[in-house]
RNA sequence: GGCGCGGUACCCAAGUGGUAAGGGAGAGGUCUGCAAAACCUUUAUGCGUCGGUUCGAUCCCGACCCGCGCCUCCA
């Protein structure tokens, strides 16, 4: 099966395939580290994590390149204000994002490439271009890319070159360029400020220059796939788009993947909305690390997604039923052999699993064929029906589901714990719920100790003693399930 | 103003020109000292409104209403 994907370039959904039969290249726009992450950022990354685990699923390895961008206005800006230089200010965001991706279960890309790291490349571009007749220097020390030399501007977010200007904010003053929609690629600046001494002049990158750069840098001039938030279309993409082919007359990226905004309660977020969450925000809310996933990946990439805490404890109770399904079926003492029935609902699921990620990545759909199996699953095991090849099957459509999901395996403690120890360092312990900072002050072992008290209290049949232990437990956020063979606990 | 997306049950959310996936929540049941958990069953004559095309439309076309996004730093 091959994965087909809508492509913003073509405006259809196109077969994804490496153009080298080797790998697919792709490169995807990542973060601006001068602040924590927030849970639209983690969308995107989230999504892009589905599609390259999708195309391994599918037999496609990926050679997957993320930027980390460790210069611009707002890290400039943050570093001034905290008295330290931007080499000093973007280590911390940068460490605490790629912990962040880690908590999500978010895969680490084969390249990650800082901007800072990369400025003999992006002045040779600039060199290039300049060279094409394609960029300039103004009087001001900035060097500009001259749109009229790009013709095809626009091609990507399909838009008309005269028509920009209409209703959107141009800054008339800058008389300085040809154009007043030409846009920096190298900014000058003075001694004392960020900069680079080059044979361009002094000065510092503009936001485009840097993706184009690196993207060639290791994927070459043209490449499979690139990908980012829907904001980025236009007019990042779009000027990325602009430089590298003007400098090298080849096409860039052939298929452009773009991940749509979220909303949250229903509104864009933003600061001022109070609506605005980074993931440690919600780790300390006590919401799992697996669930935030679930739900941030459940809608379909090319669809808004309105992200609610109701919808976090909906993809935490659907976990639970994933997870129990699967210890269930491990657990379970089966005859050997299998059924008609069983091993159809198995590679049906299975089937439609990998049609429905095939379909543009559509992950509803996917999720969906796995709940199915859940349902018939648990019937045949209620029935007795169900035998061993049967068992076996069905793991494995499971673990097809989790190779691109990846909610099965329970790893939410440590993201959590490593959210409190960050709260409490940085003294913002008033921002972690009572209950997870209450169930963190007690030991596994002091819990499994009062577990112990209250089994006894009802092996005397001295209920009320039994349910004032497990009412004491409960409060601070551990939840007791008396089970056929013996007692579970969980946070809740 | 330009470009684009969406309105499906209590909530979230797929989907198809032939009669509505899935999840959550609620209700009922099994189990249990009780509870919880788990499991099963159940919940839209209906898919924003009004027209049209069609044997037949939620799905196609048109108009309208509502919500949202991009056009400016932004994932």
């Amino acid at each position: 099966m091959t994965l087909r994907l809508f492509n913003t370039l073509s405006g259809q959904l196109d077969e994804v395939l490496p153009a080298d039969g080797v790998a697919l290249r792709m490169y995807a726009c990542g973060p601006t580290v001068y602040d924590y992450g927030h849970i639209g950022n983690f969308r995107t990354f989230l999504q892009v994590d589905m599609l390259r685990r999708a195309l391994r699923l599918f037999g496609v390895p990926v050679r997957h390149v993320m930027n980390i961008t460790d210069v611009d206005d707002k890290i400039i800006r943050n570093a001034a204000a905290s008295g330290v230089s931007i080499a000093d200010y973007t280590p911390r965001f940068e460490q605490a994002f790629l912990d962040d991706l880690k908590s999500l279960g978010v895969e680490m890309p084969e390249v990650l490439s800082r901007a800072t790291e990369h400025i003999p490349q992006m002045v040779r571009l600039v060199e290039r271009l300049a060279e094409a007749g394609a960029a300039y220097m103004a009087e001001d020390g900035n060097w500009y890319f001259r749109l009229k030399a790009f013709p095809e501007y626009g091609k990507l977010s399909k838009k008309d070159l005269e028509g920009i200007s209409d209703g959107a904010r141009v800054d008339v003053d800058e008389y300085e360029r040809d154009s007043a929609r030409d846009f920096a690629l190298w900014k000058a600046t003075k001694p004392g400020e960020t900069g680079w001494e080059t044979a361009i002049g002094r000065g510092r990158p503009g936001w485009h220059l840097e993706c184009s750069a690196m993207a060639m840098e290791y994927l070459g001039e043209s490449f499979d796939l690139h990908a980012g938030g829907e904001d980025l279309m236009f007019p990042h993409h779009e000027n990325e788009i602009a430089q590298s082919e003007s400098a090298t007359g080849k096409l860039f990226a052939r298929h452009w993947f773009h991940v749509r905004f979220l909303l949250v309660n229903g509104r864009k977020m933003s600061k001022s909305e109070g609506n605005f969450f980074t993931l440690r925000d919600l780790l300390l809310k006590g919401y799992k690390a697996s669930a935030i996933r679930l739900a941030l990946i459940s809608v379909p990439y090319r669809h808004q997604l309105n992200f609610t805490f109701d919808g976090l404890v909906e993809a935490t109770s659907a976990i639970d039923r994933l997870r129990t399904f699967a210890t269930r079926l491990r657990a379970a003492n089966l005859e050997t052999g299998a059924t008609v029935a069983g091993s159809a609902a198995a590679s049906r699921a299975h089937e439609e699993f990998l049609a429905a990620l095939a379909n543009d990545l559509n992950t509803a759909e996917a999720r969906a064929a796995i709940f199915e199996l859940v349902r018939e699953g648990n019937i045949a095991l209620d029935a007795g029906l169900l035998r061993a090849e049967d068992r076996d099957a069905m793991l494995r459509a499971l673990a097809t589901f989790d190779s691109v999901f990846a909610v099965l395996t329970d790893n939410d403690a440590a993201p959590t714990r490593a959210a409190i120890e960050w709260a409490s360092e940085n003294g913002k312990l008033d921002q972690v719920a009572p209950e997870l900072l209450a169930a963190q002050s007690l030991t596994d072992a002091e819990i499994d100790a009062r577990i112990e008290e209250r089994n006894l209290a009802r092996r005397q049949r001295n209920f009320r003693r039994a349910d004032q232990i497990r009412d004491e437990l409960a409060a601070l956020g551990i939840l007791i399930e008396d089970g056929r063979d013996g007692v579970r606990w969980k946070h809740k």
